[in-house]
DNA sequence: TCGCCCCCTGGTATCGCTACCTTTTTCGGT
DNA sequence: ACCGAAAAAGGTAGCGATACCAGGGGGCGA
């Protein structure tokens, strides 16, 4: 162990306030915590000693005595996608707010990944945990029962969710994509999606949709997770030549729309008039993109907020479990 | 306080599982920690004992017993741009293999909420912090450097880092973007950069280097931090006028440096030949878009590998700090 | 066979803070 | 002026783990 990095971050503790301040460790602790319960003055002195000292409060040691940890934990795929960057920083500011720190850690693509994390951060002995999608293996599942942790699931519906749940069907999606491509007149259809379970969902509910009004899916391809714009482009590579005209293709997310977009018109194909493309998430790059891409918005910031709120509530045990579903919308732009 | 979630998340303790062993509690905690310390048949013993009661350590003990959170702090300004999600991606696998977790924390881009994160997540006692940019307010740094808290500060440079620094030199971006213009004979130049420190380095270097060689800066703009595709594209509405024939402009991101492009080719500016745009990050869209953008690439991931190693030697205490520079390099594509 | 040393295990004492309860002080109402 | 309730402050006892030191047993060299 190394004796630099151990006696020093805070040498300060909250005994050395109090003496300073001439109040007990109890009165330090209320300042900090509870300053409603503390005198005006008595409070000022301790500020003062805070401040002198650079006292820094330790919440490992707080954490420990007052089973809180004041620490939600966050699993959710990854970053590198702008998908989950919106409920990401909506939901942290909201639990910021309410003096809750957010440890997000990464599950990639498999549930593994993810049940491995989950186990990790449960030794945390977070306050509160929010994960993605709605499915969870059978061991896990139970752990977080059994924990009776608060948990709020996104991004995903589930008949029946671990607790809270807070999202939307992707099998919906799919059907209503597909509905607005017959109401445009289509007659051939595609379609393009990530293989992880939701993308899954929306992609094959698409198909199914379709095919279950009679008409032709030229094509169903499945890319790996999370797909990015050159999938989108080799995509569109290999399906090029089932592409009859009038043919619209439902892509997992924007990114794939993009590039599918971008291959079409170097082999050019006139998109929207021989292929219309819709994809998924609203980036910005499809409505900035020329042409603009139209697309699936949810409101992921929407999401997060209403997940920390939520989630909170829970924390604080004052309401049952909720189970929220956000809408969804289909902006119509020019690549349709 | 509320008993449910309070009594919950883990009944069960070390010295539950000692019982059930029938060994002490500090040889649980080594089957854990140190399990080259027990005997085989003791540590199969244990481990039983901890599958069967479906033990989970509590990190928050540890870490008060041991003054060692494993845990470690990184602060950067936004995962909503994909500019730092390399690394921060990089940086969480390579110190989640040494044991250690993140906690991710958004500063925005104004220095007093980085100081607001910095301070609180103090509070948890991380074993290390990872800080974006090399440009601390006074008391911060005093605060960091009386700590002794081992800390690397990335994506920049700085004559006196805080401790440990993996970054580069933003300004010499600017200069190297500059003469990668010159040498490719243009005479004209415009420069659109973000209002962040760093962005606010490249493109003043750059205009200043156009000029120290007696060319004309003919566009010099500064864009909100972090700056996106729309407002790029707005910004080269502003200066379209400005524009002479074989002018070139540098844009402090690549998603500027995309709505540039596009907004220029629905103005009939021909890309590159009347315009010729260079990005900074080498984003995916560069690389995928048509025509694809000439950018300059650092390589994020390793930054985040790098950054880690050192934190992580920093925090055994064997190493002194370190300062490793990054290679920059620019990718030239279509758009010059 | 004896003794030294190492391997393994156990006991004790915190780590820094807060829950809980008790004591002291304040203060309005009569 | 007194009483009782409420507000303010203090004392004590953990929270659940690990650092540190001590002790017992077995192997190996002399």
């Amino acid at each position: 162990m190394n004796e630099r990095s151990r006696a020093s971050v805070a040498p300060v503790k909250i005994t050395d306030v109090a003496a300073l301040a001439g109040v007990a460790p109890m009165t330090v602790s209320r300042v900090i915590n509870t300053p409603d319960r503390v005198s005006a003055p008595t409070a000022a002195r301790v500020r003062a000693a805070i401040e002198q000292l650079g006292y820094v409060p330790n919440l490992i040691a707080g954490g420990l005595s007052s089973r809180r940890s004041r620490m939600i934990a966050a699993i959710v795929p990854t970053i590198a996608s702008p998908m989950f960057n919106a409920p990401v920083q909506s939901f942290t500011d909201a639990v910021g707010k309410a003096g809750y720190h957010v440890m997000l850690a990464l599950s990639g693509y498999t549930q593994e990944h993810e049940d491995a994390q989950i186990r990790a951060v449960l030794a945390r002995r977070p306050d509160g945990l929010l994960l993605t999608g709605a499915r969870r293996s059978p061991a896990i599942r139970k752990l977080l029962l059994e924990s009776q942790l608060p948990v709020v699931e996104i991004w995903d519906t589930a008949d029946e969710p671990t607790d809270v749940l807070v999202g939307f069907d992707h099998r919906e999606v799919g059907r209503a994509v597909a509905d607005f491509f017959i109401n445009a007149g289509h007659t051939h259809f595609a379609v393009l999606y990530a293989s992880d379970p939701r993308g899954v969902g929306r992609g094959q509910a698409f198909a199914e949709h379709i095919r279950s009004r009679g008409l032709p899916v030229v094509a169903e391809k499945m890319l790996p997770a999370p797909s990015n714009i050159a999938d989108g482009r080799n995509a569109l590579k290999d399906i090029a030549d089932k592409l009859a005209p009038r043919t619209a293709v439902f892509c997992s997310s924007d990114l794939v729309a993009y590039g599918a977009m971008t291959e079409a018109r170097l082999r050019g194909i006139d998109v929207p008039r021989q292929l219309a493309i819709c994809g998924f998430g609203d980036f910005e790059l499809s409505a900035q993109s020329h042409p603009s891409g139209t697309t699936v918005r949810v409101d992921g910031a929407e999401i997060g907020r209403v997940a920390a709120e939520a989630l909170l509530a829970r924390i604080v045990g004052t309401d049952e479990a909720a189970r929220v579903m956000v809408p969804f919308e289909i902006i119509v732009r020019q690549s349709t």
